[in-house]
DNA sequence: TTGACAGGCAACCATTTGGTTGCCTATTAT
DNA sequence: ATAATAGGCAACCAAATGGTTGCCTGTCAA
């Protein structure tokens, strides 16, 4: 789980992901084009990816191609995400309470 | 939606959000106990939780009482986790289908 | 009024991160 | 056979990160 995160946390990944996301199966060299990046921290970003099981590689010949993995992000929505949708309305209803009582 | 990003990107801070989550409105020194961290640590996470806009901060006397805002994590629940459960499925099964014919 | 308590500020440190360059290997096309 | 193409590996670098210690300020209680 934390590996997600972490994956998640660089925008590079996320944009990475995205491109996936719009077409996928890519080759490296693919996903490259329009970056401002080299091929080689392209190639660690996916690994990084690839380690947090948020890509799956699978190599065809001398090129390797990149499927997206939409299992842990659903699983980030539905174990993390959730538990601080429940209370939501609670815990802005007890902000505004306690701000609203801060001149007593 | 960076900031928030980075924010949760580190387990520390998940587990601050999952204290206020459990009780809210917790002083710097409450948040500490327990922990294998200085208090300067943790106001550095804090800090970081305060500019992704996670947690909101309310003076009271010599005491800072911390609030869990779950409006950024219901955000990136809303604008990017959804955007990746579309074609859950499809992309699976595009995934499967390119497996299965790899020994063409 | 004076000590204890809650928290803030700043300097410093080691490690991680995101990136680079240079070179090597494997596959494909001519 | 050979050149071009797709990708891998390793060393290196600067900046960001997560943590520490030491000391200072503001508020409350005896």
């Amino acid at each position: 789980m934390d590996d997600v995160f972490k994956a998640l946390a660089d925008a590079s990944r996320r944009s990475l992901l995205d491109r996936l996301h719009a077409k996928n199966g890519q080759t490296l060299n693919e996903l490259c084009e329009g970056l401002a990046m080299t091929r080689q921290a392209v190639t660690k970003h996916l690994v990084i990816l690839e380690e947090a099981n948020l890509v799956t590689t699978y190599r065809h010949g001398r090129e390797k191609l990149h499927y997206l993995n939409p299992v842990p992000i659903h699983q980030i929505g539905e174990r993390w995400i959730k538990k601080f949708e429940r209370g939501k309305l609670t815990a802005l209803s007890e902000l505004k309470r306690q701000l609203e009582k801060r001149d007593e």
